[in-house]
DNA sequence: AAATCGGGGAA
DNA sequence: TTCCCAGATTT
């Protein structure tokens, strides 16, 4: 249902000058940065990007060195924030913005629509923060706040409820400060009206006229669909070492982590017994297979229950094998022999692999 | 419309 | 443990 969010503005924009919290992103809100900044909090806390931001921006500090950045040292800067795509899209983006459009950010909704990794969201977010321009930013903040100060029971997690409330903002946004309506949404959800736990009603500044505190429904608002349970799947680590190298190869193109780094791996639980046997049919001798014990890493969608062993190789045998074969992923990956060092500085390794990165020495 | 894609902090 | 985060893209 439509509903008009106008008594809001005033609240919000007064309560954001004395509320806006302090962030690298906010001291220059120059698009680049604001791109940046606004592709690394997809789905990732504040706290967590602050780090990121500001490294990723002294090595990259404009579109230009983005765009001609050799693809491993961009996933290293990466390494850690999770969904790499966001990192290889907005390489892609990079490149469009120098041959398209001189380098720079469009100062234009659709166009920014266009880039890949730029949803409506993001580009509503540039838009608005970093060219004044009134167009609505919904995250699940702003849906969250909203859905409360209405008392809607929608189902934020449906398309339509996000597209109603874009809809509705839009038409109300205030022209002259669209960039500080939509972050001071996002504060508040953050700080005020919190996800989880009892929200800080009476540091309210939309307590007035908020339906769900009038009505006490604010802890079942937002509605959201159940998501169902994750997958659980076993895995096998080896750490296999050679002269003071390990291991490491790319994971395929496509899907999980795709063309991370990692640790050989195989599909199963394998006992230290159906290891070695496994290492020998490859053509790796192993001189002593040391278990490191299990470890669990938990993605939003999956769970690898991982078990992982340490085989120290006879010199020469990783060079007879040639490469590596994979468990039952139909590639063959040719294995890199990397120093602790390589793995430290170079190679993109996800911390689904923390556990076992550990035993690198 | 539903599934996929990471990781971590808080309750 | 579960939830969810300044979501986007693919199926």
């Amino acid at each position: 249902m439509k509903y008009d969010y106008s008594p809001t503005i005033d609240f919000l924009l007064d309560w954001y000058e004395q509320n806006a919290r302090i962030l690298p992103w906010r001291e220059n809100p120059k698009p680049y940065y604001v791109w940046i900044s606004e592709i690394m909090l997809q789905q990732t806390r504040v706290e967590a990007v602050k780090a990121y931001f500001e490294r990723f921006i002294k090595v990259l500090p404009d579109s230009k060195a983005l765009a001609e950045v050799e693809e491993e040292k961009l996933l290293k800067l990466w390494e850690g924030l999770g969904y790499y795509n966001r990192a290889r899209n907005l390489q892609k983006a990079a490149g469009i913005l120098v041959s398209d459009y001189g380098g720079e950010l469009p100062g234009d909704y659709g166009e920014l629509l266009k880039l890949p990794g730029i949803g409506s969201y993001t580009a509503g977010a540039i838009a608005s923060i970093a060219f004044h321009i009134a167009e609505p930013a919904v995250d699940g903040n702003v849906l969250r706040v909203m859905m409360r100060v209405s008392g809607s029971f929608d189902d934020i997690t449906e398309m339509k409820v996000k597209k109603q409330l874009e809809e509705d903002l839009r038409a109300v946004l205030p022209k002259d400060r669209p960039g500080d309506f939509n972050q001071a949404v996002m504060e508040l959800g953050a700080t005020v009206c919190i996800p989880v736990g009892k929200p800080l009603c009476e540091k309210c500044p939309l307590m007035h006229l908020c339906q769900a505190f009038k009505n006490r429904t604010e802890n079942r608002i937002p509605v959201k669909k159940e998501k169902k349970p994750r997958q659980v799947q076993e895995r096998t680590i080896l750490i296999l070492e050679m002269g003071g190298r390990y291991a490491i190869c790319k994971r395929e193109k496509k899907g999980l982590l795709a063309g991370m780094m990692e640790f050989p791996g195989v599909p199963g639980k394998l006992t230290p017994l159906m290891a070695e046997e496994y290492l020998q049919d490859l053509g790796y001798g192993a001189e002593e297979l040391i278990p490191l014990g299990e470890a669990k890493h938990i993605f939003s969608h999956v769970e690898w229950h991982m078990t992982g062993y340490l085989v120290h190789l006879r010199e020469g045998v990783a060079e007879a094998a040639g490469c590596y074969k994979t468990g039952n992923e139909e590639n063959r990956a040719s294995l890199v022999w990397a120093l602790k060092s390589e793995i430290e500085e170079r190679y993109s390794l996800p911390s689904a692999f923390d556990f076992y990165r550990k035993f690198v020495i």
